[in-house]
Formats: C-alpha cells, sequence, structure tokens
DNA sequence: GCCAACGTTGGC
DNA sequence: GCCAACGTTGGC
C-alpha cells in the first residue's frame, strides 16, 4: 500500500503546530474532529506512516506551517465520551463509539509557513480540496502531485 | 464581526 | 425522501 497524504486543519488558538512540538514525542491523539466524511478517512484510508500538511485556519496568516506524520491508525476519541469535554457526544457509545481519531507527530517545521495567498498562486495546485471554494473539510487527501509541489515550494527535499 | 457555504437535524 | 431551519466553519 503507498503512501497517502493528507492536509489537517487546527486554529492555532486551539491546537498549534507549536502546541505539538510541546506535546511528548511530538505526538497528539488529534481530538475533536466531529465531521463523518473526515471521520471516515481516517477510519478507511489512513495508514501509518502517511503524510500530513499541518494548516493553521483562523489565523492570521492562515497557512501550512509544517509536515507531519500520521502515528497511528484510527481508534475511538475519548472525547467523545467525557462530558466536560467540549467534543462530547452522548451518542458515542464506549461499546458502540462514533468519532474516531488518529496519532499525529510532527516531522519537520516550514522554514517559512506557506500562506493560503501563495498556494492559491502555485501552478499544480488547481483542484485542492483546501483551495475549493466554500470548503471546510478539516481532513482533507492530498495527492502525491499536490504533496511534491507544497514541498518543494516550502523548500523541503528530504521529507518523513 | 460579517456572512457565504456547508453539514446536520427534524417535521412532514 | 424532501427541504427549511439551524448551527458551524473559516476567509476576509
Amino acid at each position: 500500500m503507498p503512501r497517502r497524504y493528507w492536509l489537517m486543519k487546527s486554529e492555532p488558538s486551539v491546537f498549534s503546530w507549536s502546541d505539538l512540538l510541546t506535546c511528548p514525542n511530538s505526538t497528539t491523539p488529534w481530538e475533536g474532529v466531529r465531521n463523518y466524511q473526515a471521520r471516515n478517512y481516517m477510519r478507511d484510508d489512513m495508514q501509518v506512516g502517511d503524510g500530513i500538511l499541518f494548516y493553521h485556519s483562523s489565523s492570521d496568516p492562515t497557512a501550512i506551517v509544517g509536515i507531519a506524520r500520521v502515528a497511528s491508525r484510527a481508534y475511538p476519541d475519548p472525547s467523545a465520551f467525557d462530558q466536560h469535554s467540549k467534543y462530547y457526544d452522548a451518542r458515542s457509545k464506549m461499546d458502540n463509539p462514533q468519532w474516531l481519531l488518529v496519532d499525529v507527530t510532527a516531522v519537520e517545521t516550514l522554514p517559512r509557513p506557506l500562506t493560503l495567498d501563495q498556494l492559491r498562486h502555485l501552478p499544480g495546485l488547481d483542484s485542492m480540496v483546501l483551495l475549493k471554494k466554500g470548503s471546510r473539510l478539516s481532513v482533507q487527501p492530498v495527492s502525491i502531485d499536490e504533496w511534491r509541489v507544497v514541498l518543494e515550494a516550502a523548500g523541503i527535499h528530504h521529507p518523513i
């Protein structure tokens, strides 16, 4: 199975790239995904070792800021069971979990963030999910070609 | 803060 | 199954 590539969004005011870097082993459970399509990508398609573009949304500027990798298969998101969590969902039962997550590990910080505006001007990213109007998916597939374009533009030549 | 676009819910 | 209402996302 060839490696796949993804883009994952996070609001830095909630969880930033630098927050990830301070986690033990630069690794964190990607809590809080509450969208079925995003969940299904994690559940059905993500494999350990897949590449991740780490994107800061609702920030200034919005940008890809780091390269990460998938560090586990999908497993139940414990925050869905936690009544004190903002991600609590009473419909998700221990014996029938509705929401899943994967572990994410930081690999490399971009020398400079690649902003949304820069991405829009790069050739070869026309069909990138992130750049589609109204795109809200927080876990998105990225093609190998898009991955290469982004890493080249970021000045990264030996990722993962 | 605004608001377009989107996903989900629930009445019918 | 339809679709209006609602809540959320996220760029600006």
